[in-house]
DNA sequence: GCGACAG
DNA sequence: ATCTTGTCGC
């Protein structure tokens, strides 16, 4: 027997078999200094590229970084999407040196149609805090207000699966949903410091490293 | 049957 | 995700 892909049905029970391990609940000795931004880049269906970097959550500097070349092994489906991700940026995770206090993906953590998004499987594999940062909204959501910082649920089914956050004044927001191990609140405290621009800096570093890469 | 649907 | 420069506006 050789090795194949998951199919789309196992991939979904995968899901939630995982899914009852999710923590929504931040450790009250929790510091994070250093934060881990992970990001995909693809050259074409096939071929991608893994990113992380980590900076240094106040000066964000960046500290560490790792790239992974691989192929895709599995189609891109909405609600599927990590499988896709997961396995390049779980062995680049492990090429770092320095360890993560917390992970900032490119997507989403519980605002997914199973409450499994990228963010939550990530970080109950690697058992480290997560956040899900996505550029669209999965769910329904009231405008926030112009300012930084002001935030709106974001609901998805009659049920808050994360928040609409301004990270810069006057720019559409990002969506931020909790991944593993932390609380809504701090998730979105804690990307709102990352945030120069619009996106984190995590994000926006470990894009151009990908980037970088593909060639 | 038709639309929705992270990256 | 990716294909893609300059340009309008504060």
């Amino acid at each position: 027997m050789t090795a194949g892909a998951l199919t789309p049905e196992e991939a979904v029970a995968e899901q939630e078999r995982l899914r009852p391990l999710v923590s929504t609940r931040t450790d009250p000795d929790l510091v994070v200094r250093h934060v881990a931004g992970l990001d995909v880049a693809y050259a074409d269906d096939e071929r991608l590229v893994a990113a992380v970097v980590v900076l240094d959550a106040d000066s964000l500097t960046t500290v560490d970084s790792a790239v992974v070349t691989g192929r895709a092994e599995f189609p891109y489906v909405p609600g599927l999407f990590a499988f896709r991700e997961l396995p390049s940026l779980l062995e680049a995770l492990e090429r770092l040196t320095v360890r993560p206090d917390l992970l900032v993906c490119d997507g989403q953590g519980l605002a997914h149609p199973r409450r499994f998004g990228l963010a939550c499987h990530i970080g109950v594999l690697t058992d480290l805090p997560s956040v899900g940062v996505a550029k669209t909204p999965m769910g329904r959501f009231a405008m926030p207000g112009d300012a930084r910082g002001s935030a709106a649920d974001l609901v998805d089914d009659g049920e808050v699966v994360g928040r609409a956050l301004r990270t810069r004044e006057g720019v559409k927001p990002v969506f931020v949903s909790v991944g593993h191990r932390v609380d809504l609140d701090r998730a979105c405290a804690e990307v709102l410091r990352l945030c120069v621009t619009r996106l984190p800096e995590t994000t926006r570093r470990s894009d151009a490293l990908g980037r970088a890469h593909l060639r």
